[in-house]
DNA sequence: CTGAAAGCGCTTACAG
DNA sequence: CTGAAAGCGCTTACAG
């Protein structure tokens, strides 16, 4: 910057006005600097602007298991909505455990983020950072800023299974404590009408009981009566999907198969995966502006009043999720089948 | 920092110093120094840190497609990796495009980036860029600075299949402009012996030349005698997979078939897909640490004669794949299966 | 062992 | 429309 102040023999005060185009200098001069910033392979110093303005113009990213098949979706659509709002992203992986979560937050804080956008391990409350965050969860987490409307998702596939005329349905889950598998298994349940039967199956929990790779008795579940079996993730859909085909019953002919989140394999198998899609980058866009309204607006320091308001608002809290019906699901099962009577749940 | 020594009476200077254990400052007085700290909840400041020394401690990652199903792997090795060595990581994400990568790159740049660990888009070459750069692609790509090695993967599974008594193969392929797929591809050649035969895929060629959704003609190769399938992804494996289950061909009765890069839903088919590993926690600590070396020697401002050397290089360059057998590939084709002569590949 | 001073590169009131 | 000055928070020679 002095180097083209000198070079023009103007004030670094011009060169900055010019360059950020505060409209406080002559055009004739903006473009001279302009050329000599070119000419020169100017490029500003981030750490000088950070300092003076206090702002680092970078948002951290905390994830709870970057290994997770979903954070690729998330990833990259945080990063382009941050980037299109001229921040950059610093990644922090929790790896599942709070702890680790903590210790990954005062890292960023440490790195001078100016906001955070964290994906929470199931059912924590983040503290107080001291900067403002954006939670990505599900609406019925308290605090949550924006997230898929999971609940609705579940319930477009039941519906759709329903429509199909499946009477007798299994739900399998992974995992009862988080917020978005119980919304998304809520969600199928409510739209499964009165004179259907489900069964649903926490695989955490069976495999906590029975071990690691226990079966999860579909072949069972099937001669019993199921004829589409819904997954809270398309990574079960497939397991069950495969196992179904290599016990040698069809789908969907005789089973239908329906997963969640539109996995990069989801498309790819035979039959297709059924499966529900949610507007990453929608959210993405969601939780970036509300955290840079709250970073511009300068609240969050601690000046006012109590403790800053921590987590973020968004103008929208649940972005729709798109039901992608593929081959897995199906025509109805036939409608021969007897329902078994009995409890219905 | 200021707060701290106004406390306690003493100048910044030394409180610099304390913090950052130096060794010039009395025990006591580091002691006291280090409370206050903690007591007034200090949190040194990235941007003045940055601004005096020059270094902001941030690497970049520039990943050729977020949504990569391997990229969370990376992503997580590489934050590990860094954080374990004092530096943050910035991504960017350059979807596929050169230009992009290259924007991708600029943008990380203007954020103060120490240096760069670049994952290229196929055969691209890296410009100067103004700091360090460690590229990861695979061995056979001139200034790789650490891979998997790729064509040793290849050859393991292939030597796999051949002991399992496997003659007839179908290789399968995505892109042939990728220098990954060619050395996996090459490897598993290499490995295969006289007496077999030998067909390959390349997808994208394929779908260029008959369509989005053209078929692999998978039954046909199995009739033609077939019994072993490699993939050079595990994405194909899977689709090749669930192809065969759905024509009701026995995997791994009838053919075997195997993947690469260990996806988090190989494991959790059935049957699992035999694949190969890569250790990427080992390559992303070779990555960062040639990184690390070359920002910490200063060498890579432009002072030294000529251009100072871009991408750096690592102790080791190839790191080993480690073949992950599983039920997809199984037990032997049957051995009556008559070999059908003619064209050795 | 401790401190005073300078300066990294920017931006922002403030004067002119 | 342009410039001189101050200061963001740190670290690093240099004195003492």
């Amino acid at each position: 910057m002095s180097m083209i102040a000198d070079a023009l023999g103007v004030s670094s005060a011009t060169v900055s006005n010019a360059l950020s185009g505060k409209g406080r200098v002559s055009a004739d001069l903006v473009d001279k600097i302009r050329k000599k910033a070119d000419e020169l392979g100017y490029v500003p110093s981030n750490a000088g602007r950070a300092l003076r303005t206090g702002r680092s113009n970078v948002l951290g990213l905390v994830l709870p298991d970057i290994s997770n098949p979903l954070f690729p979706q998330i990833a990259q659509a945080m990063e382009t909505a941050a980037s299109n709002a001229g921040y950059g992203v610093l990644i922090a992986d929790s790896r599942g455990k709070v702890t680790t979560q903590t210790q990954a937050i005062s890292r960023l804080i440490e790195r001078g983020v100016d906001g955070l956008v964290v994906i929470p391990r199931r059912g924590t409350r983040i503290g107080d950072v001291g900067c403002p965050v954006a939670m990505v969860d599900t609406p019925s987490t308290p605090g949550n800023t924006v997230s898929a409307d999971h609940w609705e998702g579940g319930a477009k596939v039941a519906r759709h299974l329903v429509d199909l005329g499946h009477q007798n349905f299994l739900l399998i889950g992974h995992d009862p404590a988080s917020n978005v598998q119980n919304d998304r298994i809520g969600g199928m349940k409510s739209a499964l009408g009165r004179n259907t039967r489900h069964t649903t199956i926490w695989l955490e929990t069976l495999m906590h009981e029975r071990g690691e790779r226990a079966s999860l008795g579909l072949i069972d579940h099937v001669q019993n009566g199921v004829t589409a079996i819904a997954a809270v993730s398309d990574l079960h859909a497939l397991r069950v999907l495969t196992e179904l085909q290599t016990s040698g019953i069809k789908v969907p002919q005789q089973v239908s198969v329906t997963g969640f989140d539109d996995l990069i394999f989801s498309p790819v198998v035979t039959p297709s995966l059924t499966t529900v899609h949610m507007d990453m980058a929608r959210i993405a866009e969601l939780a970036i502006a509300a955290l840079v309204r709250e970073i511009e607006q300068g609240k969050s320091t601690v000046q006012n009043g109590k403790a800053a308001k921590q987590t973020v608002t968004a103008d929208t809290s649940k972005v729709s999720m798109e039901l992608m019906v593929r081959a897995s699901s199906g025509p109805a099962a036939s409608p021969d089948a007897p329902f078994p009577t009995g409890e219905t749940l």
